[in-house]
DNA sequence: TTTTAGACCTGTTTGC
DNA sequence: TGCAAACAGGTCTAAA
């Protein structure tokens, strides 16, 4: 599923095909995707100005002074295709924007879960909410990040899954970032150190970076050459349980910690059980 | 104010 | 082999 790595992926691929572009065409397939048509439909005939990621977020910066705030949530993909390539409409498209150049920027779906709203430029933050998100690993300030996790009784997976407090992270990389630092998920977020807190974000600012440059771990499909991450390759522990862990050889585990599949060694990662 | 649980979804996996 | 139930997971909302 998209995280930081794989948003970020798209982000650069995107700028690069949709600045100055004008939209010059709108199809809708599935409404709660966009949740309102007509508002939906206020892009047509405007140019893309800017493609931003903020966390997960996509931002689609547009003339008029609108601006078009995406998440892909679990399964969504955005594909740029010429518009002879795509004269049907795919299974799980829900909605496609015909681009002035006759190329087509299309979204796919299956679990319907992604959202894309457009909002006034000058109000998004505050109406889409995104104000309330956090830094992600490479822009937060680990100082501001410790004291966050001081004021919390919630377990360090928890809150790297928490996008109030830190962003761009899902259940993937936070699991590859808990072994990278040798940290039990199941370590109450306060009981950690300044020194591990830093640790963290080094690893996560490390992790995050390699998949970029690889790609990322969704496979994903932009444009009619295609393109496929490759860092499911280099998971150490996620969706590893029951296997040898590559560092002592025990066997990895599996838990759900706040209702998500959870990866880890208990040997490498030991929970810490009181304050340093 | 913080935390938790349920809802949203459907393809895939598992169990009978 | 075929069917049903469980599972996967990011975010939002309501409830505790």
């Amino acid at each position: 599923m998209p995280e930081l790595p794989e948003v970020e992926v798209i982000i650069r691929h995107l700028h690069k095909k949709l600045v100055n572009r004008t939209i010059k065409g709108i199809k809708v397939f599935y409404e709660p995707i966009v949740q309102n048509i007509a508002r939906f439909n206020q892009m047509l005939n405007q140019t893309f100005l800017d493609v931003q990621r903020k966390g997960k977020y996509l931002l689609f910066f547009l003339s008029d002074d609108w601006a078009l705030v995406g998440h892909l949530r679990m399964e969504g993909k955005l594909y740029l295709k010429p518009q002879k390539d795509c004269l049907k409409t795919g299974k799980h498209e829900y909605f496609r924007l015909l681009l002035d150049n006759d190329m087509v920027l299309q979204y796919y779906d299956f679990r319907k879960f992604g959202r894309f709203l457009l909002f006034k430029k000058d109000r998004y933050l505050e109406e889409s909410k995104l104000e309330r998100l956090a830094l992600d690993p490479f822009l937060i300030n680990a100082k501001t990040f410790y004291e966050r996790l001081q004021k919390t009784r919630v377990v360090i997976k928890k809150v790297l899954l928490n996008q109030q407090i830190i962003s761009g992270i899902g259940n993937i990389y936070a699991n590859e970032i808990l072994f990278a630092a040798r940290l039990h998920p199941e370590t109450k977020a306060t009981y950690l150190n300044f020194a591990q807190t830093q640790l963290i974000l080094t690893k996560a600012q490390f992790i995050l970076k390699e998949s970029i440059v690889l790609g990322g771990t969704t496979i994903s499909t932009f444009d009619a050459l295609g393109q496929t991450g490759s860092f499911q390759n280099k998971l150490l522990v996620h969706g590893k349980d029951k296997q040898n862990c590559v560092v002592c050889q025990n066997k990895i585990e599996k838990r759900k910690i706040g209702g998500r599949g959870s990866y880890f060694c208990s040997h490498c990662q030991p929970m810490i059980t009181k304050k340093d």
